[in-house]
DNA sequence: GCAATAATTCTATTATGGTAGAATAATCAT
DNA sequence: ATGATTATTCTACCATAATAGAATTATTGC
């Protein structure tokens, strides 16, 4: 069973992927500062991330680290988003994007090099 | 500026885009059948889908045709799907998908020819 | 044309995610 | 240890998307 992380959880969890081990305090410092959020609303967020057990915290100083990484997070959404949008096939969001000149250059080159490295 | 969908107006921009015109009856009637909804749910949803103008719908017998296309809603979803979990990066969701081994070995043929017509 | 029926809208209710104030608990400096 | 300060939770409110009932309007068969 996977973590569904709401928007605002994603926001803190973000941070704690970021720099791997983060007070609580200083979560709410930065998002206060970046987004607006009063301390309590980042202290609620985090609150929910433990209750999903999506983060852990530990004394002293209530520091926070992941307990999912962000790569499974990324994969399930993606697989979610492709349900939807293409019928659960991964071609055709691809051929969406190349379609659509959504690439750069840069993107392309990775994207072959990618591909090249594939076993069938 | 693009139009905005909620979920519950993707059911209903599905079921027109898959059939290309369709009275507003046998969509209630389908998604009656398929998820439960009441009729009068079904006619809210097509309402709003009217009033973003998201299709037309024409006398007699109210037959619903799509003003949007649906690559057109999957390129805007799928940006900001990228921007959201990849930080913008379509490379990096590719990568994602590619290293988690989510791709059937068709889809990896299907992405080998894609990716060998593109031009750099 | 008109009664019967079906389609549509208007409006309201419900569910859920986002946000934050007041109360409580933990920490720290002395 | 204790008072001051900072961190945290509990609870509630607000905005919005989902859903549908009652009222209204359109359609159809006679």
């Amino acid at each position: 069973m996977t973590i569904k992380l709401f928007d605002s959880e994603l926001r803190v969890m973000e941070l704690i992927w970021q720099k791997g081990a983060i007070r609580a305090s200083k979560i709410a410092e930065i998002l206060g500062d970046e987004i607006g959020w009063s301390k309590t609303t980042t202290y609620t967020v985090i609150k929910k991330c433990l209750d999903k057990g999506a983060i852990k915290r530990e004394n002293p100083h209530f520091v926070c680290t992941a307990l999912i990484d962000k790569s499974k997070v990324q994969l399930t959404e993606t697989t979610e988003h492709i349900d939807k949008f293409y019928n659960g096939s991964a071609s055709m969001l691809f051929a969406s994007l190349v379609q659509n000149k959504k690439l750069t250059k840069n993107e392309i080159n990775e994207l072959k090099d990618l591909v090249s490295k594939l076993e069938e």
